[in-house]
This record gives structure tokens, C-alpha cells and sequence, in this order.
RNA sequence: GCGGAUGUGGCGGAAUGGCAGACGCAUCAGACUCAAAAUCUGACGGGGGCGACCUCGUGAGGGUUCAAGUCCCUCUAUCCGCACCA
């Protein structure tokens, strides 16, 4: 007599045994597959069912990878750096390496809850010193390479944090992380150079598999462009104003200019009778937080009282300031053609400026634009250009100028560089040494890591100064350079710092004379599959392909991807689509439904909710429906298991058919339908037990088939089936197409497309036959005149009559 | 504004152009039970018919096709991303 399912003995006999034997054995001989999850920063929350979907899907994926014989690389680690571990700490009134100790500890009690397999020997803590003394020789190196400078410039700023921020931090003029409003604040900031690296990082999109939702967002972040850059001489003065544009065709349209009231000429170029007001306007742009500057969309602006020259056609056209040129793109100045151009159009007539028409919209100038034609076309109005096309004259017109010196063909890029510093406590220092006579000079190597200090109070200032500025025996030490007294840098290093390249220091993760070593870094890397939420798109991905190309370039990895695949789970919600959160009180906790459900039952529940890419709303009682089934294919072998069934025609080819459909869903990614074919075919599997028995081979299978994804359950049956070792180690099934072959299909018999009937024929059946058999079977369902006869074999007949 | 995703029973969802609603949840009925739970069996999109059956039905409207949830066009709703980048 078979004993009942018993979720907690089962998974406590296997959590022991797999300790005791790991399964993920590395024989030298197997090539190796990375399977990596975006590694957890450790927060105070815990995980939710939310966290449990993406560990699962890559465990899932990582179990299936391992039977199909490969050296399975699947570690984990913590992002225990940055902002969110040290506003938690903060809140909680303990230091953050503290808060950060126990809540790694908690969520790592909580991710073995999961079983995944995970090479906890690879282990790895942005905040070991061990660790961040690479993520310090990265930018020493970068430094060395002229990618790292130091720049004073207004940044954003986020009050609510107390520190900079880069542009990719900034969503929707909010901060990231807390959502509070950004503002600007100038400040002398650490940038890394990754627009060096924009053309690089924009053209090997196409090398990998990713979504092409992603892929569609880098591209649109590094926002590439091609245009010109165009000099407008300034009035009765010797300077020049050069513009960017990418619309050279449409100069002869250009009515007026208009400078960001950030350029440096701004206040230079007003005169005396606009001075008040330029200045004004300025300041008033000064004050502006990204926020309002995105949502007032009404144009603003002032004349500045000069002109400047059109280098084509020498027409005066007036300078103006707005806000709706941004400063740090192009050259933050820019032509206006309103004729051709929204922006311009609306500014033109909220301040009475001309418009001129150069492109002629369905082949003629039209009598006062009610909105800006920004197609290409014939140009008019425009001399010698007059009657050509629009993209030819886009060549021609910056060639013609260069000639003359006053104009070149440019690219431009909406990607700058990325602001490194923040002020804040909880994070890598900056390796840095500001010494009066020799400048910035980096931390000799051999002194790596700089260890961050302790202190008493690590809150933010506000001021722009890191809380490290007031240790004043930690920031006064010698130049590395001329030994003369010198300060140390004060700012540390954003969270993205360490998670750019921990996935390389896994494989090597005790090296303490290299990031990691060649040897390993040949063998064990770049990463094959990549698992997270999409939230790190331009974040994280991007950041991390941009060390990655700059490791590769500085030798230290031989690949520049770090990512081949991609693949990107949606989120779990609370009802109703809300994002579950403490504050909204819908937080779903895996650990009761572990206790009363079993890991099995939860991981392959987690993945039944719904498809793995899409978000999926969470509720509860479904869990039931797995358990139910856990439970009846548990019964359903155990039932068979002594009674020694033989193999028939019928169970081989049930075998091989859901080999078949398990692996080609899996293999796609489709696994809420593998769990619901795991659940048909136990269901086929319940009624073959009733009459003929369910013979080994096939048990033994469905039991390998099943044990990526409840492993402990499949890991019993393959004891109770008489399996030696474990069924890790049975490798993945195969199938045999032949074997699957039907002798007989089910055809179905349709007139003018509406089924009537159905009927069983030999798969090999004539097409004679099947319509002849099929016209049989409709009989007097047939009552005009046939006009056509459609036959797909193995499937249908469709008599078309009139 | 631009770009992307999604829209199928009471619910989650399934369907290489070929029987729409697999699988599961919930619900209802029955069996077992003193009873309940668990388990098992059956029903379960709408309308019609005593009935084998007929008919409508995949956000809306057109189209292609012998055949459309699926392909094409035009809308619409929801969600996400970007958003004055010249």
C-alpha cells in the first residue's frame, strides 16, 4: 500500500542527502553553462512570492542544463552597497554594515527555502573588502585609461538621498530610489567616460539574444543621431555660435536661434536694453527642478537683443534663450527652422517670429502653416538648392560648408557620461589622492582596498560632502606620488560599481592577486543565460556592458558581452495588478506556504500562475490545484511502481510524446505549460493505471522529466522506482520521433468550414480515401453542389458547396 | 506625442492558419462518511431544442482565405518604456 504524500519528510530527507552529495559535479570533461541570477541586495523585507518566480525560473533552467550533462555555474551573491542597505540602516538607527550582516543572513535562509542550486563557494559581497578592492582596481584602471576625470558641473541632485546622481537614475525627474523630485546642484563629481564607448555599445546589441524590448531601450538611451554642426557668426563680434542639427537641408528655413540660458555665452550676448531681462530669465532657469522643466511644456523665452549671421544665405537672424534647449546635448544651441520643426513652430508663434517655408509639402508652398511639415521633400526657398531633395541637400549643405570652414557632418548622442560620486557613507571610497602639486593621483595598487572607514555618524550632510569628509585622521595622508601632506577623496562609488562585474569574480572568487584569473575567466565565462526584471534595462545592463568592453580592452577577459541570453521574468503582483509592498499591505510571504504546501509544490506553483515574461497576479488557492497534482503523481507511481507492468506500443509512444512536449516547452520558455502538461499526462497516466499499469521505463521518465522543477518529490520516486544515485545524474530524456507516430488520426470533417463530424483513419490514408470516407460520414450534411474539396492530412476534410 | 506589450468563460490561462476555452482555480451535483475535512465521479461561455443536435461567441469594425483568437487594414481600452535630444 502506497503512503501518502508527505511534503516535509520528503524534502527533509533530500535537503540532507544533498548536502551531504552535491549534485553539480564538475569532472573537467563537461563544458560548462553560467547560469546567473541578478544578485539580491539585501534588504530588510525579505523576499516575497515576486523574488521566489525569477529563482525559480533560473533554478528551473539551471536543474534542466545540469541533467543535460553540462558543468553547471549557477552562484549568487549580494549588492550589499548603496543606497537602499544604508537608508534601511539609517531608519533602523544601526550602522549599515550590521543591518546589511542580518539581512543578507535572513534572505539567504530564505533563498535556501527555494532549493536551488546554488554554488554557495562562489559566493560573493560587494561590500567585502575582499571584493571592493577590485571594484577600486577597476577604476584605478579606468583613471590610468583617462575614462574616470573629474568635472564641476551642475548634476542632479537628489535631496531627499543627499548625493548625485547619474542620468540614468533620474526617472521621470524623480530620484530612482525614493521618488522624491530631483534637483540640479553644481558640484565637482567623479564621471566615467562611457560615451567613449556609445558606438561600441550600440552596435554589439545585435550579437546577443535578448528581448528586443531591451535592446530597443539601449538603442534609444544611446540615442544616436546624425546631423551637422553649424557655425552662426555672431553680429559686429568675432565669435561664432555653433549649432547642432540634424536637419543641414532646412538652413535657408532659419529664422532665429535659440541658446540653452545655460550656455556660456548667454549673458555675453545680451545687450545692454536686455540685460535685466536676460539675466533674469537665467536665474529663473536656474531655479526650475527637472520636474517643472518636464511638464511645462508652454514655451518660455527671451531675445537677447543681438543677432547672429545664416552661414548660407547671410540672412541676421535674433538670438534668443529658452529652456527648452537643453544644455549638455549638441552644443546647447540650436537653428530654428519653424517651418519644420514642432518646437520651433510653437515658439515662433507664441513670440511673432517669421516662418519660412524651405520643403514643400505635397509638392507646393503652403499659405500659413497651421503646424510644422517635418517630412522630407523638395526644397524651396532655398537658391541653389531649390528643387532638390530634402536627404540629398542634407549631405550637400554641410559639405558646402565645410569647405569653407564654417560647418562639419557630426554624430551626436543622447548617452553622457555617468556621474560616479556620490555623498554618501555606505559605499567603495574612491581611490584618490588630491595632492596640491601633482593633482588627483590614484591609490598605488599594492594599498588596494581602501578600506571605508568607521564612523560614528554616517548620515548624509546635504552639503555635497560625503560624511567621510569630517574623519579628518582618515582624510589627511601623504601623496602616493611626492609624499607631501595630501587629502583623500571623500565621495564613494554608486551601488552599480560593484554589480557592473561581480558575475566575473564568481568563477574565482578567492583570487587575491587578480580580478579574476585568465585561465578561469577563459573557462567559465561570459554568463549563457541571464535572469532578472526588466527594471535594470539601461541601468545595470548597460553599465555592465560598458566594464566589460573596458575589461576586455585592458586584457583582463577575452569576450565583449558579458550577457549571451537574456531573459527577463515579469513581476507578481497583488491583486488587481498592484506591485506588492509593505505599505499597500499585500506582501505575500513564501515562507508559510513553503510549511504548509512544500518547496516542491510552491516552485512549480510560481511557475503555473502564468507565463514567466508576462506579470502575473498572485492568488493563493491555485497553490491547491498543484498540490492536488504532486499528490496524485506520487500515488499514481508509487500504485505502479511493484507491480512490474510490461511495455506496450500505446506507453511507448505516451513516453516519448511527453518527452517531446515537455522538452519543447521548456526549451521555449513556456513553463506554465509545462506544468500543465506534466499535469494532463498524469492525468493520461491516473487512467492507464486503472486498467494496464504504468510500466518503469515510463515511470522513471515522467519522474526524470519532472525533477528540475520538484526536485525532492522526483528525487523519492526515483528511489521508490529503484533508481540508484540521484536522478540528477539520469541526464535528460530523449525522445524518438517515429515512436510517436499515430496509426490512426482523428480526422475532422467539415462542410463550408463548420465541423460536423469527426472521424478515426489511418495516419497513411490516401487523400481518395480520407474524402471519400469523409463524405460517407457527412452524408446527408451534404445538400448543394460540391465546388471544392480540401484535404490536410492528419487533420481535416472541408467539402465546399454551394 | 513616439515606441512596445496586452485584451479569450466567474477567475488564472491554453491553442505550428485547421474541432476555441487544454490545464488549473472557484462553483454546483453525486459517491464515500453519523457528520465534516480529505478523496473520487460528473456538470460547468451565451441562446434554442425532449432529443441525436442547431446557433451565436476570442475588445470594436472591415478585409484576405475552403478555414482567422492567430495574417492584413482602421479603431478602442489598459499597462509599460521614452519624452522639448533639434
Amino acid at each position: 500500500m502506497a503512503t501518502p504524500y508527505n511534503h516535509r519528510a520528503v524534502e527533509q530527507k533530500w535537503r540532507k542527502m544533498w548536502e551531504e552529495h552535491p549534485i553539480n559535479v564538475n569532472d573537467g570533461k563537461k563544458e560548462k553553462y553560467y547560469c546567473l541570477d541578478m544578485f539580491p541586495y539585501p534588504s530588510g523585507n525579505g523576499l516575497h512570492v515576486g523574488h521566489w518566480r525569477g529563482y525559480v525560473i533560473s533554478d528551473v533552467w539551471s536543474r534542466y542544463k545540469l541533467m543535460q550533462g553540462y558543468y553547471l555555474i549557477h552562484p549568487m551573491g549580494w549588492d550589499a552597497f548603496g543606497l537602499p542597505a544604508e537608508n534601511y540602516a539609517i531608519k533602523m538607527g544601526t550602522h549599515p554594515a550590521v543591518t546589511t550582516a542580518e539581512n543578507v543572513a535572513n534572505i539567504k535562509r530564505q533563498i535556501n527555502e527555494i532549493a536551488a542550486i546554488y554554488d554557495w563557494d562562489m559566493e560573493v559581497n560587494t561590500t567585502d573588502p575582499a571584493f571592493y578592492k577590485w571594484t577600486q582596481w577597476i577604476f584605478v584602471q579606468m583613471f590610468k585609461k583617462g575614462l574616470a576625470y573629474e568635472k564641476e558641473m551642475p548634476i542632479n541632485w537628489c535631496p531627499s538621498c543627499k548625493t548625485g546622481l547619474a542620468n540614468e537614475e533620474v526617472v521621470n525627474g524623480c530620484c530612482e530610489r525614493c521618488g522624491s523630485p530631483v534637483t540640479k546642484k553644481n558640484l565637482k563629481q567623479w564621471m566615467l567616460r562611457i560615451t567613449k564607448y556609445a558606438d561600441r555599445l550600440l552596435k554589439d546589441l545585435d550579437q546577443l539574444d535578448w528581448p528586443e524590448k531591451v535592446k530597443k531601450m539601449q538603442t534609444d538611451w544611446i540615442g544616436k543621431s546624425y546631423g551637422a554642426e553649424l557655425d552662426f557668426q555672431v553680429e559686429n563680434s568675432d565669435k561664432a555660435i555653433t549649432v547642432y542639427t540634424t536637419r543641414p537641408d532646412t538652413l535657408y528655413g532659419a529664422t532665429f536661434m535659440v541658446l540653452a540660458p545655460e550656455h556660456a555665452m548667454a549673458k555675453e550676448l545680451a545687450t545692454p536694453e536686455q540685460k535685466e531681462a536676460v539675466e533674469q530669465y537665467i536665474f529663473n532657469a536656474s531655479m526650475k527642478s527637472s520636474v517643472d522643466r518636464l511638464q511645462d511644456k508652454e514655451k518660455t523665452g527671451v531675445f537677447t537683443g543681438t543677432y547672429a549671421i545664416n552661414p548660407l544665405n547671410g540672412a541676421k537672424v535674433p538670438i534668443w534663450l529658452s529652456d527648452y534647449v537643453l544644455a549638455d546635448y549638441g552644443t546647447g544651441a540650436i537653428m530654428c527652422v519653424p517651418a519644420h520643426d514642432d518646437r520651433d513652430f510653437e515658439f515662433a508663434k507664441k513670440f511673432g517670429l517669421p516662418i519660412i517655408q524651405v520643403i514643400a509639402k505635397d509638392g507646393k508652398e503652403v499659405e500659413d502653416l497651421t503646424e510644422a511639415y517635418t517630412e522630407p521633400g523638395i526644397m524651396i526657398n532655398s537658391g541653389a538648392f531649390n528643387g532638390m531633395d530634402s536627404n540629398e541637400a542634407k549631405e550637400k549643405v554641410p559639405d558646402m560648408l565645410e569647405k569653407k570652414g564654417l560647418g562639419k557632418k557630426t554624430v551626436n548622442y543622447k548617452l553622457r557620461d555617468w556621474v560616479f560620486s556620490r555623498q554618501r557613507y555606505w559605499g567603495e571610497p574612491i581611490p584618490i589622492v588630491h595632492c596640491p602639486d601633482c593633482g588627483a593621483v590614484p591609490v598605488p595598487e599594492d594599498q588596494l582596498p581602501l578600506l571605508l572607514p568607521d564612523v560614528e555618524s554616517y548620515q548624509p550632510t546635504g552639503t555635497g560632502e560625503s560624511p567621510l569628509a569630517d574623519i579628518t585622521e582618515w582624510v589627511n595622508t601623504t601623496c602616493p606620488c611626492c609624499g607631501k601632506p595630501a587629502k583623500r577623496e571623500t565621495n564613494t562609488m554608486p551601488q552599480w560599481a560593484g554589480s557592473s562585474w561581480y558575475f566575473l569574480r564568481y568563477v574565482d572568487n578567492k583570487n587575491d592577486k587578480e580580478l579574476v584569473s585568465r585561465e578561469k575567466a577563459d573557462k567559465y565565462l561570459p554568463v549563457d543565460m541571464y535572469i532578472g526584471g526588466v527594471e535594470h534595462a539601461v541601468l545595470h545592463l548597460l553599465y555592465s556592458r560598458f566594464y566589460t568592453k573596458f575589461l576586455y580592452d585592458i586584457g583582463v577577459v577575452d569576450f565583449e558581452e558579458p550577457f549571451h541570453k537574456l531573459f527577463n521574468q515579469g513581476m507578481i503582483t497583488g491583486k488587481n495588478g498592484i506591485k506588492m509592498s509593505k505599505s499597500k499591505g499585500n506582501v505575500v510571504s513564501p515562507d508559510d506556504l513553503v510549511r504548509d504546501y512544500g518547496c516542491d509544490s510552491l516552485r512549480m506553483y510560481e511557475l503555473f500562475v502564468g507565463p514567466p515574461e508576462l506579470d502575473s497576479e498572485w492568488d493563493d488557492r491555485g497553490i491547491d490545484g498543484v498540490y492536488r497534482f504532486i499528490s496524485r503523481f506520487w500515488k499514481m507511481v508509487q500504485e505502479n511502481a511493484g507491480k512490474d507492468v510490461p511495455e506496450t506500443k500505446e506507453l511507448v509512444k505516451l513516453r516519448n510524446k511527453l518527452v517531446y512536449d515537455i522538452t519543447t516547452r521548456l526549451e521555449s520558455f513556456s513553463l506554465n505549460t509545462v506544468i500543465s502538461g506534466f499535469m494532463e499526462y498524469n492525468n493520461k497516466l491516473v487512467e492507464l493505471t486503472k486498467t494496464t499499469g504504468v510500466d518503469r521505463t515510463t515511470l522513471m521518465t515522467a519522474v526524470q522529466l519532472l525533477a528540475p522543477f520538484a526536485p525532492h518529490i522526483a528525487e523519492e520516486l526515483h528511489q521508490v522506482l529503484g533508481g540508484e544515485g540521484s536522478v540528477f545524474a539520469e541526464g535528460w530524456p530523449t525522445y524518438d520521433e517515429a515512436a510517436m507516430k499515430d496509426d490512426e488520426k482523428e480526422i475532422v470533417c467539415q462542410v463550408n468550414g463548420k465541423t460536423r463530424t469527426v472521424i478515426k483513419l489511418p495516419a497513411d490514408v490516401s487523400k481518395e480515401d480520407a474524402l471519400a470516407a469523409a463524405k460517407a460520414a457527412l452524408g446527408s450534411k451534404i445538400t448543394g453542389t460540391i465546388i471544392k474539396e480540401i484535404y490536410v492530412p492528419g487533420r481535416i476534410v472541408n467539402i465546399v458547396q454551394k
